[in-house]
Parts: structure tokens; C-alpha cells; sequence
DNA sequence: TTTTTTGCAAACGCTTTGCAATGCT
DNA sequence: AGCATTGCAAAGCGTTTGCAAAAAA
């Protein structure tokens, strides 16, 4: 953890650790609110200003994700190899990863066409379970 | 603009007629304090509360869509027939919008694997233009 | 020792809301 | 008359920031 901080030119404090080590063992895209609950937890001197000011070095450096789902504040994630997209479910706020070749071609075909190149994009499909 | 309104089974009101008018005539997706300095123009009587106010109501009416793009507050459009995502071009600001069926039946095909339907969806590409 | 990071509390920007006054039907 | 809608100012919410104290390099 102290490594790969230290790697990415990050100076090396133990509420960074504490932040690191919750986001590594999330799943469930949590904001800024529940990430400094539960880096309280490891490390109580956490401020939630700490969090986001952490949350916004480790963007910048590319080892988080930041979301801005429908309803409340930013959601967050580590970072992980393939781009990937986002089913939520609406009842449960559930999130499900996803990954499509063919929607990444369309868009990038789309916006050509236009005389666009995609710096980035937002795909979110706001779903509810099929009984 | 009033009889839409009374259509809608919503009072008609100098700001809201006023704020329809303006919606009607923008073609840009502006923010609600656009809305308010372009209604005001019309209606000096218009106060921003009540812009956020007609705004909900009208957007439960299905007569407006609101979108919460990357950067600033939400952005509104008046509704209109057949859906569509949007570009947006990161260096002016533009808005762009665009159709793609295929897209569209890959989500729900994609959805549907996963045991969802698709209530709604998000899609915005932020580009730049190719020189 | 120098420079960065921290917690705290205050400020921020956008949006919503309580209230008494006003306006619609 | 009766109820919805208004403007205003205050509050709400998630997020950022100024500052002096603490900690990392």
C-alpha cells in the first residue's frame, strides 16, 4: 500500500493507507461518506475533508474511478484494467459492471461521424429485475 | 403555451408561461439560472425558486428532461418525440444530439442477460473535435 | 528544516423549502 | 372563497478551502 503510493509520487500518510486499504477491499462503489466510515474504522483520525482531498489525488493519479450516479453524491472505485460500464438497480442501488465492444465501436463510430473523436464517456443503464 | 398547460391539469401562471416560452424558443440545453435571466427578460416578476419549481413540475409532466451532465448543475430541454443521447464537445461547451438504434437494442440485449430491463438509460459522449 | 498534509470550521454552488403575501379559478 | 403559487430568505446537501498545527521527507 505504502508502496504504490510511493511509486506514484503520493506522500505516505496513515489516513492515505487507511483510505487505500478500504477502497481495495470495496466492491460496492461507495461515496465519500461511507469511505470515511468505514477508513474510520482502521484509522480514526480520518477527517471526511481528508477523504475527499485523498479521493481527488488518487483520480488525478489514476488509481480511483469517480461516478456521479443519479441521486446523491460521487461514487467511487479502484481502478481496474478493462473500462467498463454500469447497470444500477434502481429497487436494490445495486451496481453491475459491464463491458461491450460493439457499444464502444458504435460510439466512436457515431461520433466520427460527427467529426468528433470520444475523450470519454457515461453509459449507465438505470434497470429493474426481470420477475 | 396556456391551453398546453391547462391541458396538463397545471395552473396557468405569468412565470409559467413565461418559462415555457423560453424553454420553447432554447435550443441549447441551458442551466435553470440561464432559464431565469432569459424568463425574466420576458416576465421581470420570475424568481429563480420558482424556475426550480416549474422546472419539477414540468419535468413530472413529461414536458421537460432534465440532464445532469459532467461539470455545473442540471440542464434542461423540452421533450420531444424520439429519444436521444447526447455529444458533448469539451472544449466549447456544445451540446450535440444523436440517435442510434443498435446502441440502444445492445443495452436492452445486454440488460436482459443479466435478468434486467431497462427503465432508463444514460449516454453521453464527451468529445473533441477532430481537426 | 523544508514542504506537504492534516483536522476543523467556515464557505461554496446548486437546489429545495417554510412562510406570509399574492393570484388563479 | 378557497386553494395553489409566488418571492424572499433561510436552510440543505455534497463538496471544497483557508488556516494554524502536525507530520513526512
Amino acid at each position: 500500500m505504502a508502496a504504490s503510493l510511493r511509486k506514484a509520487g503520493i506522500r505516505v500518510t496513515k489516513q492515505r493507507i487507511a483510505l487505500m486499504q478500504v477502497l481495495a477491499e470495496a466492491d460496492d462503489h461507495p461515496d465519500a461518506f461511507e469511505l470515511h466510515e468505514r477508513a474510520r474504522a482502521v484509522e480514526p483520525s480520518v477527517s471526511l475533508a481528508t477523504v475527499y482531498r485523498t479521493l481527488s489525488t488518487l483520480e488525478e493519479g489514476g488509481v480511483v474511478h469517480r461516478h456521479s450516479f443519479e441521486g446523491g453524491g460521487a461514487r467511487f472505485e479502484t481502478t481496474h484494467e478493462e473500462h467498463h460500464d454500469h447497470i444500477l438497480d434502481i429497487d436494490s442501488g445495486a451496481v453491475i459492471e459491464f463491458q461491450s465492444d460493439k457499444i464502444e465501436e458504435l460510439q466512436e463510430a457515431i461520433a466520427r461521424e460527427l467529426g468528433y473523436e470520444v475523450v470519454h464517456h457515461r453509459l449507465e443503464l438505470y434497470c429493474r429485475k426481470i420477475p
